[in-house]
DNA sequence: TCTGGGGTCCTAGGACCC
DNA sequence: TCTGGGGTCCTAGGACCC
């Protein structure tokens, strides 16, 4: 065999970088209000026409309704107020921090900018959402840093916007590296940094371990992730089950070898919304049902724009006191019209105890198939004609 | 001061088939 | 007449993530 790239094994180690833009959502909003920079600003709730201050912005202060943070900038974190956190709780903490709505439609076309720019100097990229993106620098070439330097300062010439990037072997050290120096961080990472620099971190700090292990961790007095990495793996596996407790092991040691999933089929598309006021299932029943079918059109919508059939349709409720339910409903028939979508809804909904408020509805696509891959293999009618097996008949 | 909207993956029981 | 194991699909719920 001539000499060349080797086989297999003996491949130099992976570099891959997480990218993760800072504060993005607000810090999207502070490139068209310059005027808010060094300010407390929370993006959240919904748009609505409420008092505004001397320049027009809204003030937490003066919010009521059910939204949550989506985004606060350092500044407004500086006061306690978190992503995820319900707006009334973020107004009691920074009164005087200036609101804005959300405008998604701006953050998914910037988003699509530095994804591009990114893309330019590294094509291999596994997407994570609006804002963050695994690159695969192990093929790219240059030295580390100078590549990381490079792919931040794409991102900037782009949009103006600042990002941390984090290198290391992996995906999981990776996520944990570029939060080590936010924001407008760079942090390179080898294996042997684990014990220094990933160990004194909490476990929460590892992507897949939430609020509920994390107590459960805490628990057995395992608050850091070298604690993690010290406790007995089979202790682990009987606490927290096979696939779990022996992630845990792998994770707390760093241990990752997930490719970047550079594309993927969506699994559903879903729409829901919460109520401004909980609803009574009779009392409010034609507003519900309105709600429904406004949630049918915009999930038929999504389905046709994407080119989606669903197999399955679910509907989602949650009740005054926060309890979710769901059912599910397979088709014989893929479907995505909002008829036939309202009705599968409506079966499903008959197998729901309805005698308390509710302040969520929602409707799920499931089991999808691409549209253009049903007919093809169905023929039908209409779209594409089946091909005859037997000559035309003579005139 | 109660907790958005869009997703993924895992678990687990029952039906059904071989 | 009884026993069995494996595989797949459907359904429901829950943890977790951005």
């Amino acid at each position: 065999m001539p000499s060349g790239e080797p086989l297999l094994a003996m491949s130099r180690p992976r570099r891959i970088a997480h990218l993760d833009m800072d504060a993005y959502f607000a810090s999207v909003e502070l490139l068209r209000y310059p005027e808010l920079k060094g300010q407390p600003v929370v993006i959240g709730g919904r748009r609505r026409t409420t008092a505004t201050d001397t320049q027009g912005f809204q003030r937490l202060r003066s919010y009521a309704g059910r939204g949550v943070v989506t985004t606060a900038t350092y500044e407004a974190r500086a006061f306690g107020v978190r992503s995820g956190m319900g707006l009334m709780k973020a107004a009691a903490l920074a009164p005087d921090a200036i609101l804005l709505p959300g405008d998604y439609e701006t953050y998914s076309r910037v988003s699509r900018t530095f994804k591009s720019a990114v893309a330019e100097l590294a094509p291999c990229i596994e997407d994570r959402g609006i804002d963050e993106i695994f690159v695969d620098l192990t093929e790219v070439p240059g030295e580390t840093r100078d590549l990381a330097q490079r792919l931040k300062e794409a991102v900037r010439q782009s949009t103006g916007l600042s990002c941390s990037i984090g290198v290391t072997p992996n995906k999981l050290l990776s996520k944990l590296a570029s939060e080590l120096q936010k924001p407008d961080g760079l942090t390179i990472l080898g294996l042997e940094d684990i014990p220094t620099r990933i160990w004194p971190l909490p476990c929460a700090a590892i992507n897949g371990i939430g609020p509920k292990a994390t107590a459960r961790l805490a628990g057995f007095q395992i608050h850091t992730i070298g604690e993690l990495a010290k406790a007995d793996p089979d202790f682990l596996i009987e606490t927290f089950g096979q696939n779990y407790g022996a992630w845990l092991h792998e994770a707390a040691h760093g241990r990752d070898a997930r490719p970047l999933a550079v594309s993927r089929e969506p699994k559903s598309i879903s729409r829901e919304t919460t109520f401004e006021r909980d609803l009574h299932p009779r009392q409010d029943r034609e507003e519900l049902t309105r709600i429904l079918l406004d949630l049918c059109e915009r999930l038929a919508q999504d389905l046709t724009r994407k080119g989606y059939l669903a197999r399955s349709v679910g509907i989602k409720l949650r009740f005054d006191n926060f309890s979710t339910i769901t059912r599910d409903h397979a088709l014989q028939v893929p479907v995505a019209d909002p008829a036939s979508l309202r009705d599968a809804a409506r079966d499903s909904l008959k197998r729901v105890p309805l005698d308390r408020k509710l302040r969520l509805l929602g409707i799920r696509a499931g089991s999808l198939v691409k549209e253009v891959d049903y007919r093809l293999l169905h023929a039908v009618p209409g779209r594409l004609a089946e091909p005859s097996l037997f000559p035309a008949l003579e005139p």
